[in-house]
DNA sequence: CTCATCTTCTACTCACGAGTAGATTGCGTG
DNA sequence: CACGCAATCTACTCGTGAGTAGAAGATGAG
């Protein structure tokens, strides 16, 4: 509207300027988060990284202070769209229990895309300890949120009684781990395989 | 009997040799093994394992090959006690539901163990080319032991009818993930755990 | 007694990869 | 025009840790 440059021009105003920056750092982080999820944080190297993205090292560096940077914001990126999924999971319809799988759907869905992954796959020890601190929180947060949503299933009775803590490690062990063998070229999609496992979940293994 | 050592005597028979030779073996496996569970494969290096025995680094590659080789012979005997744990499952008594049951308990209950964990934690890349070949083969081993406890299960009747492929993800994804949060030193025992997971994972999360 | 073998050590080498110094180019502003 | 700032590069430093060379002490065999 206001802004001079709608067209292809080579003059960037103040706002695209930033958000031009933006993009090449959200470019390192995908780029990065894509090879550690495929090779393993350690066996990437920044210059693996930066060969990937055309570009060389010290460039990363002006974008992010540092390899380990580099790994809270993609872990972040992560977490974050599982809290938003929280979110949503608490404002869907129906009862607790229409509520926990709906979130439990996306939150599987999550950790088979590029950030979700990377948070299951990412061990503590590899963070330097403020960013395994921050890591720590943020993971704790999403296991309230899931316990949560469990206890009002619990409470409204549309799911069984029991223990919540214990619950929600077997949910979060059962929906994290795909994140170890799903490969994104498979067969069947994201969202088929988390509901697939959602029902089993849901449903239990003995005959009803 | 025939051995005239059996007194406690500096002079050692070759059968005693060698087994003081395996004893030491295991050592260095064992101190490795729970430093890489605490710390991490990669932020554990040679020299502080043979540190927290006493000896020096020479004295490892003595007996083992390499770093790589430690990990394999590692995870490779975490392996072979699910693999055993299947046997045993096989054998148990009951219905295909009671024996699937028992391995699972057992199955959890391994990977809360020092070698076990270490087959959860250790992602592929960490591992040699020919190494994690070998790794794969193991683990598709466990994998295929459980699809056909599941498998058998479902065929007597004694659970539900599913996707096996799909049970047994879910079934190792969420007996799998107390390798990465439990504490031993925590309040309840692993045994305990295993049975409250694989009674959550039985009858499901919806009341019946 | 001597020689081979086993165990262990001290003291290296060497590659890799995180992180930095400092130069360069180019745009935008006073 | 000159200066500052953003973006990017080439060419380093430097620590760490895997793996090795080679010596030295014990033990047992011929």
């Amino acid at each position: 509207m206001s802004n001079p440059s709608d067209a292809t021009s080579p003059f960037l105003s103040p706002e695209q300027k930033r958000s031009a920056r933006e993009a090449k750092r959200e470019a390192v982080l995908r780029a990065a988060v894509q090879m550690f999820n495929e090779r393993g944080f350690h066996q990437t190297s920044l210059d693996d990284v930066a060969a990937r993205l055309g570009i060389s090292k010290p460039t990363i560096y002006h974008y992010l202070g540092n390899k380990d940077q580099v790994l809270l914001e993609c872990v972040t990126i992560g977490l974050g769209q599982l809290i938003k999924a929280a979110e949503q999971g608490r404002a869907a319809p129906g009862n607790g229990a229409d509520r926990l799988m709906a979130y439990l759907v996306r939150y599987a869905e999550i950790n088979m895309d590029d950030f979700g992954r990377c948070v299951i796959r990412t061990a503590e020890e590899a963070l330097a300890p403020e960013s395994r601190t921050r890591f720590r929180e943020l993971k704790r947060r999403i296991d309230s949120d899931m316990r949560e949503l469990i206890a009002a299933g619990m409470d409204d009775g549309s799911l069984a009684r029991g223990d919540v803590k214990l619950t929600a490690f077997a949910l979060a062990g059962a929906l994290n781990w795909p994140a170890r063998w799903h490969e994104p070229s498979g067969e069947s999609s994201p969202l088929e395989l988390a509901r697939g496992l959602v029902g089993i979940l849901g449903h239990g293994l003995l005959p009803r």
